[in-house]
RNA sequence: GGACCGGUAGUUCAGCUGGUUAGAAUGCCGGCCUGUCACGCCGGAGGUCGCGGGUUCGAGUCCCGUCCGGUCCGCCA
């Protein structure tokens, strides 16, 4: 039907007979002569038609935007002076010998035009049109290649692809479930895998060695710009691997990625600890490309009073930090104003800051909102700790730990994208030494990653000191994302009861919830671990994607809708009752 | 669960302090045009101002509620 691609024409085709199938990407109608740019996935053709071939003359008056047409002519260089440099066809066209219409096509609800925005909620109610965008067509083309390559290379190691299962057990911890009813076991529920998680621990011990699945994940939790309820990890686990080895094999399949698809060579991966990761950033995930940082200030900060930081006194828990940025003196009290009210975001209820004018000329030289308050003692070792220099501004952060943590490091992420702090390329790290578990609000132990990561310890020293203990994880992270994270596995029952234990799990209420994986590791359980990358995350930073709906061919809106197909929708009394559920009379969120 | 931004022609937007018949660009339709490439020129059609209620002599504009889209916090082992 079709003899090539349009993008495939070049000037070693002229004077060959070509066939093209492809849509209307646009008309030039010029009365005695006719252009069509001609539209498929790989690239646009120009198509002129003129009088002399009648029939397809008249055709190509009748032809819209996005008709999908096959046409037959002669390629051949265009006339001097009528190149288009623009285009990578732009050498050549297509004398228009036949035209045929495939397919008429209503007016599109949006142009296909680099040119003009449209809003994305009409994008995606026409995600078929949306998608012929090249644009969009690229992106998806370049994630079909860059799995493509994690497929050989996992492959090439041999590693297996093995699916597991999308309807699966409801897991009482992480994030909320998609639940799916059991018709033939009435009252009880599926769901859909949050990760494939204890399948693929469940085929190390089956002795599948190594392990890969590209796997669609869901979590039935609240989107953001880089979240989709159900999205897609690269799922790797192997068998008597330490984390060395693994972390080694990862990184260098990220680095053929990146070289294969945007020939770039990664940096060898620095490792960071996590708790250097929050002290110096504030964050588990620092963007390395900001050098900006963090210094701990609150031994010097003592004897001050502290409401001048409007913060909780100075003890346990609480965290007295300065951001330093260099050349920050010359921001608007407006945008000060601004990153207070950000910082509030986090939780922080104030943001104070001394402007270094002239470090000469000692407190005369300096301006801030607090600086009465302070000794000049204080201030000049502050000074000094973080290196300050005339035309800086330092701001500073007093609360409990995590919320200097988020505040500070989200304002460190924003002041360097401000004054243009963010240098160019890549910086990927490995963060590790994660600690076994954090506090939540209620002051109870939850996994930092999940309950079947293993300590770094015995199971007496997690015993003795399970907020102390450190795990065996590491996390991947590229500009300041979180790539991908694993961990080595506990591979001993004991151990992972012990880790149970400290998490108020009781044995009768492990054995309901993951009986199958205690019985699983006492049948001869190798030890192994693995990692998880985010696939679309990964594909939104190499393609500088705004946003992972870019990435994804049908995502949902931030409700967690498809407005392509206007799921969810309702379902039939019939099939309601076959699941052996009947509805209340409003659904919840209507009630009251 | 919460904060903020947006919703006006097919699309992207303007619409002031509430005041006559709601505008622009683009797309669309018709006409003209033999070298354009976001073709050009002339003409035309096109509106539930998201929805509901309220204030007012009068509401796109103000108030309340609600729905939808988006960014973020919480949440996401």
């Amino acid at each position: 039907m079709r003899s090539q691609y349009c993008g495939a024409l070049n000037e070693t085709l002229v004077d060959q007979q070509v066939t093209l199938c492809g849509w209307v990407h646009r008309r030039r109608d010029h009365g005695g002569v006719i252009f069509l740019d001609v539209r498929d996935r790989d690239g646009i053709a120009q198509v002129v038609f003129d009088p002399d071939a009648a029939d397809s003359f008249a055709t190509a008056e009748q032809v819209r935007s996005e008709y999908v047409v096959r046409i037959v002519g002669r390629v051949r260089g265009r006339p001097a002076g009528t190149e288009n440099p623009d285009m990578s066809t732009g050498a050549v066209e297509v004398l228009g010998k036949e035209l045929e219409i495939l397919s008429a096509a209503k007016t599109p609800p949006f142009m296909l035009d680099e040119h003009s925005e449209v809003g994305e909620d009409v994008r995606l109610r026409f995600r078929y049109i949306d998608l012929r965008r090249p644009e969009m067509a690229e992106r998806l083309r370049f994630r079909s290649k860059v799995t493509n390559s994690i497929r050989n290379f996992l492959d090439r190691e041999g590693f297996l692809d093995i699916e597991t299962p999308i309807l699966t057990r409801a897991t009482p911890e992480g994030a909320r479930d998609y639940l799916v009813p059991s018709r033939t076991h009435p009252g009880e529920f599926f769901a859909l895998p949050q990760s494939p998680q204890l399948f693929k621990q469940i085929l190390m011990i089956s002795g599948m060695d190594r392990y890969y699945q590209i796997a669609k994940c869901f979590r039935d939790e609240d989107l953001r710009a880089d979240r989709q309820p159900e999205f897609t990890q690269v799922d790797i686990e192997t068998s008597f691997m330490d984390e060395e080895q693994i972390m080694a094999i990862n990184e260098q399949m990220i680095r053929e990625v990146f070289a294969v698809h945007l020939q770039v060579e990664l940096p060898e991966f620095p490792r960071m600890t996590w708790h250097e990761a929050m002290r110096r950033y504030g964050s588990d995930k620092p963007d390395l490309r900001i050098d900006l940082e963090l210094t701990d200030i609150a031994d010097l900060m003592k004897e001050v009073e502290f409401k001048v930081f409007r913060g909780p006194a100075n003890d346990e828990g609480s965290r007295v930090a300065a951001l330093h940025v260099p050349g920050g003196a010359s921001l608007s009290r407006k945008v000060i104003d601004d990153y207070t009210k950000f910082v509030g975001i986090y939780g922080a209820k104030g943001l104070a800051w001394i402007k270094v004018n002239d470090i000469a000329a000692g407190m005369e030289g300096l301006q801030s909102p607090i600086i009465k308050f302070l000794p000049e003692e204080v201030v000049r070792n502050v000074l000094e700790r973080v290196g300050a220099k005339d035309g800086d501004i330092i701001f500073f952060g007093a609360d409990k730990t995590n919320i200097v943590n988020e505040a500070l490091g989200a304002l460190r992420i924003k002041v360097g994208q401000d004054i243009g702090r963010v240098k160019e390329g890549w910086a990927p790290l490995w963060v590790v030494d994660f600690p076994m578990f954090e506090e939540d609000s209620a002051g109870s132990l939850t996994p930092l990653h999940h309950p079947f990561t293993a300590p770094a310890c015995s199971a007496e020293e997690l015993k003795a000191d399970p907020a102390g203990a450190l795990s065996r994880a590491y996390d991947m992270v590229l500009n300041g994302t979180e790539l991908g994270g694993g961990s080595i596995r506990i591979s001993d029952p004991v151990l992972q009861q012990g880790v149970f234990d400290v998490l108020g799990i009781s044995q009768e209420e492990a054995d309901e919830k993951f009986g199958f994986l205690l019985q699983a590791l006492a049948h001869g359980c190798p030890p192994h671990g693995g990692l998880a990358f985010g696939l679309d995350r990964l594909i939104m930073l190499m393609t500088g994607a705004a946003s992972i709906r870019e990435v994804i061919a049908f995502p949902k809106t931030q409700s967690a809708a498809c407005l392509l197909t206007d799921a969810p929708g309702e379902v039939s009394a019939r099939q309601l009752k076959e699941l052996n559920i009947r509805l209340r009379e409003k659904p919840v969120a209507e009630q009251q």
